[in-house]
DNA sequence: GTTTCTTACGGGTTTCGTAAACATA
DNA sequence: TATGTTTACGAAACCCGTAAGAAAC
């Protein structure tokens, strides 16, 4: 039983295609499949099978596959516990995160993370809150965000980690009639406009309960998922919007009112392979993120 | 991070030496003390520094080999599940034994086991209580005795399971004047000569306890361990002994009456090493012994 | 025809054993 | 001197990339 092998079965697991997993472990095809010929060959059993033009994993390989993340998860406890004997935990840690929490979460972190040895590379993504998940193959960490309740989609398998809990606002031109009101209720934005995100991304989801409340179907002028396009949108006059309350670097001309009357928040949370999380560096990271947020 | 090199040091660290760990690893002390060097290297620390002749791990070594145990633990977790999925256990288990518990524990279960392809290689072991648990990294199950509760010394790392509980009765000669008692009591005892055991066997402890409670120390004709030999001590009529109920093979003119009054019985436990005690075919085999206890 | 995987085949690295050197009791 | 470890060096094993072949869309 080796542990590269169970590695290499969990790299095929996630990415699907042996191809892939060559991609991402920077080695040719040839080498993954010859991998996986003596580790066939070594346990005795079957592991992979033809599947079109790719392969499919034998249930040995997928049982074998699920085994590796414990045994993976131990190896980087050991790493830990020696990281944290020798006391200096310095290295790399690669994070991806939807741009609109990055902007509040990350800048000052890292600059403090870097002072002490530890270099945070960023990857921004913004993608719908099923996309998160998958990203946590090829990053330390990912920060994604998600409406219905603390978890996020698809990660049933890692270290889930709440950074914020943050309330998602109405925007609007300041010279809007709506601009008045302290905050807006469900109703009062029956008939108007809206520049929204596509189908997936959290924010459409409560432009959906607004329309469940007030029986009447919004008018969708745009659909973006760049925050800053929305507000230019919005503060354009294009419509109304949805933004998280600590978005910055927004146009004067626009103010953001809380919605109330439906739930109206999104949780930021940081997701993380269980051996990946294990990291000192990565714990680190966290600890800063979670300093940093509001 | 290599499991390899954990398995090294944590074999190191039961060895105690470069020599001892190529000899259990069939391997020259030349590849260990490389393999030492590289495992070092890709580490970043030093792992064992000089000790007089030998070698002496640092205490980054100890770390990584303590955490070998849960690396292991979780790799024999795959393998038996992966046995399980597949079916067929078969294979050879390793069991160090002491004679009396083994007499009437295994000849029976490892004919059964045999005859589902599960090899049962027995070695005998009559040790003092703290001799059992160092045998663990040489056989898959080691079975004991303890008088002191059910935890035998030593075996704080290991998986334990209780395989019986065994009154140790006073043996006697037929004709010995106290052989019409149904039950002997400590008092009934004094002043007798006795064929004992060495110090550190369990059966020790209980003439020791007699003596205590009689408040006259006992007197040792001999001290002898092979309880068949005892027996024939007995039964010539050297003195009273100590054995376990359920011994195979006394002579005829001996016969065991119970002894009250002090604690007189001891524990027949199994040891194993974590990620020995995973594997499928040991826990047919504890199973099977389980099966077996009286 | 393109994509994906697998199979020779050759070169580079790793691993291990023999033999010698080294250190310590 | 005897014991235990390490180093030098060569052979075997292993790993991986190139190139060619096979199967599916």
């Amino acid at each position: 039983m080796d542990a590269r092998h169970l590695t290499l079965l969990r790299e095929l697991a996630e990415r699907g295609s042996v191809a892939a997993v060559a991609a991402a472990t920077h080695r040719t095809p040839s080498a993954v499949s010859q991998q996986l010929r003596t580790a066939s060959r070594d346990l005795g059993v079957p592991l992979v099978e033809p599947d079109g033009r790719g392969v499919r994993l034998t249930g040995a390989g997928r049982l074998l596959a699920q085994g590796a993340a414990d045994v993976e998860t131990a190896l980087a406890d050991v790493q830990a516990r020696l990281d944290s004997y020798r006391g200096r935990a310095v290295g790399t840690v690669g994070v991806a995160a939807l741009p609109s929490a990055a902007a509040y979460l990350l800048p000052r972190a890292t600059l403090t993370l870097a002072a002490q040895g530890i270099d945070v590379r960023l990857t921004d993504a913004d993608l719908p809150e099923s996309g998160y998940a998958p990203l946590t193959a090829d990053h330390d960490l990912v920060i994604g965000h998600s409406l219905t309740g603390d978890t996020l989609r698809g990660s049933g398998h890692l270290v889930r980690t709440v950074l914020a809990r943050e309330p998602i606002d109405v925007a609007l031109p300041a010279d809007h009639p709506l601009a008045g009101r302290d905050r807006l209720r469900p109703d009062d934005l029956a008939g108007q406009p809206w520049v929204s995100v596509p189908e997936g991304f959290p924010f459409a989801e409560i432009l959906r309960a607004v329309e469940l409340h007030t029986g009447r179907p919004a008018r969708r002028v745009q659909e973006l998922t760049d925050n800053t396009l929305v507000a230019a949108f919005v503060a354009a006059g294009h419509g109304l919007g949805l933004l998280p309350r600590y978005a910055t670097g927004l146009p004067d001309r626009l103010v953001l009112r809380p919605l109330v009357g439906v739930p109206a928040r999104r949780w930021i949370v940081a997701l993380a392979r269980p051996d990946r999380a294990r990291r000192v560096v990565v714990r680190r990271v966290l600890e800063e993120l979670l300093a940093a947020a509001p």
